[in-house]
DNA sequence: TTGACAATATCGACAGTCGATATTAATATA
DNA sequence: TATATTAATATCGACTGTCGATATTGTCAA
């Protein structure tokens, strides 16, 4: 049986569904990423193409609107549930570091 | 030009790491990480025995001691460093996601 | 129509993960 | 001493995700 997907998200997968809290086509994610995590992380073309796709295959990100080439996606319920699944996940993390401080 | 290596830590990485505080063999880490993380995160052989390698290979552990095969290991001031900058990161990550409350 | 530009899509090389399996070494037992 | 058992480390191949470079597609202005 296939792994669960999306288990825990990377970097790159957490700022774009971030970013993706209001719709967005594909560079506005790039510049919104930069934005929120105030430069500290950029997410080139490669990852976030190929990642917005596999995000649509899972009903993650769904798209809203499509000009030509050009498209709008927002996050899913599906999605917004896993972006504070590893928000906390990131907390408990952060937390279990704790024993670096003794 | 190589990229700086372990630039964020994936989460075996960091529990991997977080077990190093204290010498440890290989088996040792595995179970030692999965009590750090109450349960919550297992590292795999295949998983551990490569990272160790890198990890000592770029001075972020060390070899304490051998007995035939069997290796101790032991966080570096470097590991630590890593360590710290990787916690400060999560919980910057985390206060990222802060929007998702609005 | 053509040229420039903006946006998306694809590519290949690479890093890390994972469980299954192989190898190695120490120990117990005949 | 041989041999079996066990504990631990090491390797393997398939897979996921990352990355920047490059290709493709579509739009608009001249």
């Amino acid at each position: 049986m296939a792994r669960e997907a999306f288990q825990t998200l990377t970097e790159p997968m957490y700022y774009i569904l971030l970013a993706l809290t209001q719709e967005q086509c594909g560079v506005d994610i790039m510049a919104k990423v930069k934005e929120i995590s105030k430069g500290r992380v950029s997410v080139g073309p490669g990852t976030l193409y190929a990642m917005l796709q596999k995000f649509n295959e899972n009903s993650v990100v769904k798209i809203t609107r499509s000009e030509g080439a050009k498209k709008w996606y927002i996050i899913t319920p599906r999605g917004r549930d896993m972006l504070t699944a590893e928000r906390e996940r990131l907390w408990v993390q952060y937390q279990d570091g704790e024993l670096l401080e003794q």
